[in-house]
RNA sequence: GGUCCAGUAGUUCAGUUGGUUAGAACGCUAGCCUGUCACGCUAGAGGUCGACGGUUCGAGUCCGUUCUGGAUCGCCA
């Protein structure tokens, strides 16, 4: 049983006493964090979520206080109240560790049991153990300092839109089922009996749609959905800061995003970001790096080493270029001795998972080479492989032959893999770039039609509009990602705003007008009575705020995620629904056949 | 759906070629201790080795299945 506080207040955050509070009685109210007990004299180390603070319990000062304070164990609820001192023997390591507070009263709040982890940003408890006891887990510095810091971006974020005229619009959770694009989360109405709602994947037609009723400028920071697998930057509910703008093109979302961002990262963490950014359009960003969210930190560029190979008797290769593949390699310039055939070979195994067949290295060193290509090598396609990557003694160039997509994203996720592993990249170097001009379509092999890349509502580029019909694989899209140390950190475009352009976009989509009218009627409607020239953005905030306090795992910035099977291991959700709810919602379940032993 | 990694005390881990009663550190409990801050000293409690099955005279260790968590490919307009 605890004590009642009883009209206590609270005085000062345990963390926020310096040398400049000494003499003053204040009343701190806090967690346990530690309790040293030398006898005759007892420290607690008093937590709350400004830092610890040292407390002395003495007889001399209070016995009742010293009495009580003997029954203290971690994480126990304590409101104490004393004199700040200097202390007599000073603890650097800690802010408050000049002073220390001598407790008159001691009131014991709470009791706790023994937390089955350890409060301390240096335990390493199992996630699975963190994330059943979140609460418990969120109560150590470092955690509450990843939520402060996505409540601090949050907010900064919040103060621009608002100085830029921007409007903070609700739109719906419950709303209708999307057919392109991710699964959605379906919810069931009870009054509506065998019609369901859909958790919006995104607020993209509600944001467009405030566009046509002429509020000019709008944001919003809210959740979306998507029911697909997870990954350690995925998460099924994410928070997104959603923008549209109207009257606009490319350039000008670009721009106002770009002060957005050095407004957020200068507020949030000093960091000047230097604008314009840089720009790379979609082809370039794959030709060089192999990957629409490249990491520009380091080099590595990708380059092709077709017409070297051209009349090769290498097979790997000469079958590569026939099936109208691609030869292309990296050079990870000055580290060849970083790398043995043991470490070339796992690097190997590695880009199989991109699907990748093989990868073949050349190391150069003085006027020898060491290949696993030796004898396709004649003195002129060295010297030629030399000249395209600018080869010196120390390099190596990694190389491989295949389908151009599987070279693409084989060796862009090697170069990251490469960089990742010799530990050049540095979390507190941002690089930031826009990726343009998106292809508008890709070809879907399951379906056998191109689906939109970005979504149906894109608008293409001026220039390629007649391409929607005559090829549609080459027609662009002012489409536009903005990309922060290899992670795509939101996305966006100009939007069709003439319902022509749309209906051509539908029909290159293979809708008819019926189904497109089934599905997005309303939509299409809307476009009929006056839409401005609109486009935005929307941020994922869980991945910036990731990447500002430099963890590598979204569910550190989310305060109760979801592990990889999309579980919340506190809660227990999902979990088997009652059968009075089913019953009332006149819903029945399958059962889930059992896999055969 | 595929591939890979992990699971031993409350926690983090060690555990050799399959061999006696499964260990360490931290934590926890009790006692002593007036300047500790990784407090110290003494004593003690604490284990279905994720689960099930198999091989074996004998399994934490080998094999199979399965559960849980993680990384990743596919997927994520």
């Amino acid at each position: 049983m605890g004590e009642a506080l009883n009209g206590l207040k609270r005085s000062h955050y345990s963390g926020d006493l310096r040398e400049t509070h000494i003499g003053e009685t204040v009343t701190l109210m806090g967690w346990v964090q530690k309790r040293r007990n030398l006898g005759g004299l007892i420290f607690v180390d008093l937590r709350d979520r400004s830092g610890i603070c040292q407390i002395v319990f003495d007889t001399a000062v209070s016995e009742e206080a010293f009495t009580k304070a003997n029954g203290v164990r971690n994480e126990y609820v304590l409101a104490v109240t004393g004199k700040v001192v200097k202390r007599e023997s000073v603890n650097n390591n800690m802010p408050t560790g000049e002073i220390e507070v001598f407790a008159d009263s001691l009131k014991i709040l709470c009791e706790s049991e023994v937390p089955p982890i350890h409060i301390d940003d240096n335990d390493e408890a199992n996630e699975r153990l963190r994330l059943k006891y979140r609460y418990l887990d969120l109560r150590k510095p470092k955690m509450q300092n990843y939520l402060f810091t996505r409540h601090r971006i949050a907010s900064a974020a919040r103060r621009f839109f608002d100085e830029q005229g921007f409007v903070d619009v609700e739109t719906p959770m419950l709303t209708k089922p999307t057919p392109e694009g991710a699964r959605d989360y379906l919810v069931p109405s009870r009054v509506n009996l065998n019609k369901f709602y859909a958790l919006p994947q995104s607020p993209q037609l509600f944001k467009q749609l405030l566009m046509v009723s002429g509020f000019d400028r709008y944001y919003q920071i809210t959740k979306c959905f998507r029911d697909e697998d997870l990954r350690a930057d995925r998460q099924p509910e994410f928070t997104q800061i959603d923008v549209e703008m109207s009257f606009v093109d490319e350039e000008d979302v670009r721009a106002i995003n770009e002060d957005l961002l050095k407004y957020i990262f200068k507020e949030v963490a000093d960091i000047d970001v230097q604008i314009p950014l840089m720009k790379l359009s979609y082809q370039d960003a794959m030709t060089r790096y192999g990957s629409d969210k490249p990491d520009v930190r380091f080099g590595f560029e990708l380059k092709s080493l077709n017409h070297i190979f051209a009349a090769t008797e290498f097979k790997v290769f000469s079958d590569a270029l026939e099936s109208k593949g691609d030869i292309r390699g990296i050079n990870i310039n000055g580290y060849a001795d970083k790398f043995s055939r043991k470490d070339i070979d796992k690097l190997q195994e590695y880009i199989k998972g991109y699907g990748a067949k093989g990868l073949a290295w050349i190391k150069f060193a003085g006027n020898e080479i060491q290949s696993s290509i030796t004898k396709f090598l004649d003195e002129s396609s060295i010297s030629e492989i030399k000249r395209i990557f600018d080869a010196k003694d120390g390099d190596l160039v990694l190389i491989v032959a295949d389908k151009a997509n599987v070279v693409f994203d084989a060796l862009g996720a090697l170069r990251c893999e490469v960089a990742k592993q010799l530990g050049i990249l540095d979390p507190k170097d941002y690089k930031f770039l826009w990726v343009t001009d998106f292809p508008l379509f890709e070809y879907d092999e399951e379906d056998n039609r191109y689906v939109a890349k970005h979504h149906p509502f894109t608008s293409p580029k001026d220039e390629d509009v007649d391409m929607l019909e005559s090829d549609p694989a080459n027609c662009r899209a002012k489409a536009y990602d903005i990309v922060l140390n290899g992670y795509e950190i939101g996305g966006g475009s100009i939007r069709i705003h003439n319902s022509a352009v749309q209906e051509r976009m539908f029909k290159a989509l293979g809708f008819t007008e019926e189904e497109a009218n089934e599905k997005f009627g309303f939509f299409i409607d809307a476009f009929k009575y006056g839409a401005p020239p609109h486009g935005g953005i929307a941020y994922g905030l869980d991945r910036v705020t990731m990447l500002i306090t430099g963890t590598d795992n979204i569910r550190d910035v989310i305060a109760f995620p979801k592990t990889q099977d999309a579980k919340c291991l506190m809660t227990n959700a999902p979990s088997v629904a009652e059968q009075k709810q089913l019953s009332e919602l006149y819903l029945e379940l399958t059962p889930v056949e059992k896999k055969e032993i």
